[in-house]
RNA sequence: GGAUGGUUGGCCGAGAGGUCUAAGGCAGUUGACUUGAAAUCAACCGUACCGCAAGGUACCGCAGGUUCGAAUCCUGCACCAUCCGCCA
């Protein structure tokens, strides 16, 4: 949510930043009924003001001329209760235009429609060179055990996988060397629900507008696809101290996504499940634009630092205005070559907020002035698995079919081959 | 699933239909005292909205209702605590 004093003093730049990131929102419309619910208020102030006046004359008032002014006020408020709902209506339309205005993108993110218009920012080792013909994952962890696919399927229906063997191992040497890289940077572990409420996702930024992507239980809560939900909710309507600045989480938990417009995508193997596990950083801090780009740059430069440590040839872009969600200002996406389809893979996004997550979770701090004020908010992938396991066994697979462990996990998977004859 | 008790400002906590500006304390800010600090004393000190301002309005978990008037009474819901039942 952006502050409505905002809005109305840079439609200009608001619009456009909509109009960038390609989501439709009236900010016309919101303005006029802002007009309304302003005038509207006046209008109802002025007549409170006056039912409180009489309310106190009654009090001091007796006999017959306390009868003659309670009716009097029965009159007055016969007349307030039609601005009530008029002010009720107004605000009911303002509260759901405000929900859907975008958060404004910054000037150095790209103009385009999709993921295709990302810009390449860096670039990190050579897509890997085989002196064989690369088999892709699907074909390769089924052949070693790593995972079933087809039972998958058949238990879970469709993009149901199970890991096997190896599979478990080497995503759990993945979780395990996250936790110690991760950590190492004062990133606070944190282990959330998944199981969450829909205020939190209309805090996050995911609801109202992402209803079909969520899986929904009978009792009413949600799925979170992101441990980003649960971590942000964690000090919703909290007043914090402003020396714990800035809060720094290494979330960690399964996520659940429907993937309700993707169906005919990537419908093979790890790279789009509907379940899976993800270490997720989460960052409130001081709300200053410079800080939120310093910590912006750091989160994104903790991944590349952990691909690094696995040696998976990556890139990094910087996403364009269509491919941004409604309240990221810029995000950037780290994509890992994957040898199968001769092509990066996104496996990690970082993004930051200002404070348009910490406005609508109310979440606060009262800075060295003793104003209260929204908190900035980031967050970034850490690692997820399984898709992660994509990238390493087709980047580390040998001409026999067998995967050479990364260096890194070794020391977690126990051994530095997978699939050689014992 | 059943029962009971709770939810009040940054925090603790009183308040049980009308002294209107929610007692008091803690924390915080400023000042006095002090070489400095602590202690003590004094003053200030909630958030949001509207308004150029004076000022006004709203907010006591949330949403309704009763009333001339609701933190206070009624209804529904959410959450917390404890107990019982069930159960990894």
């Amino acid at each position: 949510m952006l502050d409505i004093h905002l809005i109305r003093e840079n439609a200009d730049i608001v619009k456009a930043g909509a109009a960038k990131k390609h989501i439709e929102v009236d900010i016309d419309r919101l303005i006029k009924v802002d007009d309304e619910r302003k005038l509207l208020r006046q209008e109802l102030d002025a007549k409170r003001a006056e039912q409180n006046r009489r309310s106190s004359e009654i009090q001091r008032a007796s006999g017959s001329e306390r009868e003659k002014l309670i009716e009097a006020m029965q009159h007055l408020k016969a007349g307030m209760a039609e601005g009530e709902e008029r002010l009720k209506k107004v605000m009911a339309e303002w509260q759901q235009l405000m929900l859907t205005v975008p958060n404004i993108p910054d000037m150095s993110v790209p103009d385009g429609d999709s993921d295709a218009d990302n810009v390449e920012v860096k670039k990190w080792g050579e897509p890997t060179v085989f002196d064989f013909t690369p088999k892709d994952h699907v074909e390769l962890m089924t052949a070693l055990g790593m995972a079933d696919f087809e039972r998958g399927a058949k238990v879970a229906g469709f993009r149901g996988y199970f890991l096997k063997g190896d599979g478990v191992l080497l995503a759990n040497a993945v979780w395990q060397l996250a936790l110690k890289h991760f950590s190492a940077k004062q990133l606070v572990p944190l282990s959330v629900p998944s199981l969450v409420r829909r205020e939190t996702f209309l805090g996050t930024g995911y609801l109202p507008q992402g209803e079909e992507d969520l899986y929904k239980t009978q009792d009413g809560e949600y799925l979170a696809g992101t441990a980003e939900v649960a971590a942000m909710g964690y000090y919703m309507d909290e007043v914090l101290d402003p020396q714990a600045l800035p809060v720094q989480f290494l979330g960690f938990s399964p996520c659940f996504r429907r993937e309700a417009g993707a169906h005919g995508k990537d419908v093979r193997g790890l790279i789009r499940v509907h379940e899976f596990f993800k270490w997720e950083q989460v960052v409130l801090c001081r709300a200053e634009h410079d800080e939120s780009v310093r910590l912006h740059d750091w989160l994104n430069r903790n991944t590349e630092e952990f691909i690094e440590l696995l040696n998976i040839p990556y890139h990094t872009v910087v996403n364009c205005g269509g491919d941004l969600g409604l309240g990221q200002v810029k995000k950037y996406d780290i994509e890992l070559w994957v040898p199968g389809e001769k092509t990066y893979r996104e496996i990690s996004s970082a993004s930051y907020f200002h404070d348009f997550q910490t406005r609508r979770l109310n979440i606060r701090y009262r800075d060295a002035e003793g104003n209260m004020r929204f908190p900035h908010s980031l967050n970034s992938t850490a690692i997820p698995t399984p898709r992660i396991l994509v990238s390493i066994v087709e980047n580390y697979q040998q001409a026999d079919g067998t995967i050479k462990v990364p260096d890194a996990l070794v020391p977690y998977v126990g051994k530095s081959v997978i699939g050689a004859a014992a």
